[in-house]
DNA sequence: TTGACATATTCCTATATAGGAATATAATAA
DNA sequence: TTATTATATTCCTATATAGGAATATGTCAA
């Protein structure tokens, strides 16, 4: 079996960093397609295929105007990952006296 | 290109629904390898690996006692994941009013 | 030692990308 | 129509899984 397919859910769609700062970007605006090109500093066509992977797990919308398209953050699509995660937020400032450890262990590891 | 790899960061490791559920199930317990093998109902190669990808980007840690070895969760780990979603947060409730129409689109792009 | 228990690793394969390059489609203007 | 602008799609390939099956490693007890 391969990976959970990018499509499947937030979660898999969002791992992904290209696509999550396609949606930084995007933030509460609505910016078309040459906009987001423009201020991502990618290719047209890798910029739409993001577009269209966001837009298949419905964390985009879009919105056609004349020649353009308008897309924007459904933030609502994130909340699974927003609860999901949130639960934890308690405990790292109490394990936080650890972490120094932790990151130690990992540079260590890396050798 | 392929994918980012799974242990490229917390985003993608977690990216995988079982390994979101070995988290859950860990929540602020140490528990071994047979005790999550028995909580999960997995088979033990299946449980030990993605142990294993858990602690190569650092979001468990692992203490050896005999011949077990006790695995807990580092949540701070979980950090970037929740800095990143937070900050939508506080639109899903504004713009809840339209999830509705975003589910039905949905909907009727699935057939 | 030897056996039993606990856990990790190796080998295998089907599958799904991400990105580059080229091209197709759609909509408007001349 | 035809050219132009805006965006999507198709074709290609290297790559990295996830899971099953089998096996290896490590540790303790008798």
């Amino acid at each position: 079996m391969a990976r959970t397919p990018t499509t499947f859910d937030p979660f898999n769609a969002v791992a992904e960093p290209k696509r999550r700062k396609v949606l930084e970007v995007l933030g509460t605006q609505e910016l078309s397609v040459n906009e987001l090109v423009e201020r991502l500093g990618w290719n047209q066509p890798m910029v739409s295929k993001h577009l269209g992977v966001l837009k298949e797990v419905g964390l985009v919308s879009e919105r056609r105007v004349g020649r353009q398209r308008l897309y924007r953050v459904n933030a609502e699509r994130l909340k699974p990952i927003y609860d999901w995660v949130a639960p934890f937020e308690r405990y790292w400032s109490e394990s936080y006296e650890r972490l120094d450890d932790i990151l130690e262990e990992l540079k260590s590891k890396e050798k």
